[in-house]
DNA sequence: TCACTCAGTAAACACCTGTCCACTGAGATG
DNA sequence: CATCTCAGTGGACAGGTGTTTACTGAGTGA
């Protein structure tokens, strides 16, 4: 037996009690950027909607911009997670497009508020979480250029003979194209799937045009 | 001679000051955002900056968010008739691609203000805000799809052989990269040009690899 | 068991907000 | 000229804001 205090039953632990709160204010605080921006959204407001008091806000973020750089991890750590996971599962084929969409697709409506927060927050009105969001979207695309370099995707091209500058390029012109299709996928109503379908649609033409581009891209230059 | 009031000397018509003020709303407005967002700044906010009184904002516009659509019209509106006079003086050659980043590169300089607007509301919190931009940039789109179909531009691809829903994928494509390459320039610190030469480079290239895929794309499907 | 830590509480603070109201006075009209 | 219009004024209203200060009381460790 340990001499500590055993496993707490239906109490929590105090961490787990800070972490709970913590959290909550975290989803308050997401749920309430649906309709309005960050920079707009106040301290008391959030305590408000995750039950707590104005000043147990202090506890855990010296003020909201704070908690904004914290849901910006996140949301894009767990995100480069999952990409990381799914990307060994793929193998090398052209309907690596296609399924990237989808994947993408899907996370869009699990973590819809997640999406909204990024694509709202990343020319947002808070230099902090504008930076946080930058630099993680610089990881997404750095660990895209060593993967393609690996070739371990997409096959046609040959990027491992590419100069690293023009392959940031491309990865970065991706990954953007990526945020930019959950952007659009968010404005799209939730309610016609019709309306997704062609936003599916033309986003998988355009991310195999530019596929197309860099498989052409050696030959030129 | 006119039997109406002659024309006023140093004193102003009343609708010119009528116009006169509420650009100063608007200018008091966007000089606000270049450091905030627009659901974050308020109806008192912008008349101070303007030196008006608070009620006197109610003469011009409802609430802030419909300020926020007048800007839209004046920022994208402005831009649109910029673009259409300088791409009608364009002529066929490879060299429009680093001609068009150069003189968005000038634009996002001379209109510092306008463009930072554009990228930070574009997925703001501003739901009527939101869908002004949307439907700028999609009539944005739609003019580059008939000036590609017309054979104006870029000589190699042959886009008046091309079916209209992969024209406009191509174009929101590139409006999209336009949109991100002027957020990106602002992005960059001022006083470096370096840096923005950096993204300057990238952003050439990666339009260079857009238009290549453009070219190769008919081979394919 | 007992003293301690510290997440969350409660009240009060000065300040800013959007909107209503009656008012003024310069420009327009006949 | 007298009259009307209406952009802008100034004050007051209720209500919300961020932050400070002193406090409570459940989880914790010796």
């Amino acid at each position: 037996m340990n001499h500590r205090h055993p496993a707490p039953l239906d109490r929590l632990t105090r961490p787990e009690q800070k972490a709970r709160t913590r959290q909550a204010l975290l989803d308050a605080a997401l749920s309430l950027m649906e309709q309005r921006s960050l920079s707009s959204i106040g301290l008391r407001e959030v305590t408000r909607a995750a039950g707590v008091t104005p000043t147990a806000f202090y506890r855990h973020f010296p003020d909201v911009d704070s908690l904004g750089v914290a849901l910006v991890d996140e949301c894009l750590g767990s995100l480069r997670a999952t990409i990381r996971t799914v990307r060994d599962g793929l193998s090398s084929s052209d309907e690596v497009i296609n399924r990237s969409i989808g994947i993408l697709t899907r996370q869009v409506h699990d973590h819809r508020e997640h999406f909204r927060f990024i694509a709202r927050e990343r020319h947002g009105g808070v230099p902090a979480v504008r930076a946080a969001i930058a630099e993680q979207l610089d990881l997404f695309a750095a660990e895209l250029a060593t993967d393609l370099a690996g070739d371990k995707l997409l096959g046609g091209p040959q990027f491992d003979r590419w100069i690293a500058t023009d392959l940031r390029m491309v990865t970065s012109l991706i990954v953007n194209h990526m945020v930019w299709t959950a952007a659009a996928l968010l404005d799209a109503p939730p309610d016609s799937a019709d309306a997704e379908a062609r936003v599916v649609d033309a986003a998988s033409r355009q991310l195999r045009l530019i596929v197309l581009g860099a498989r052409h891209w050696a030959t030129e230059d």
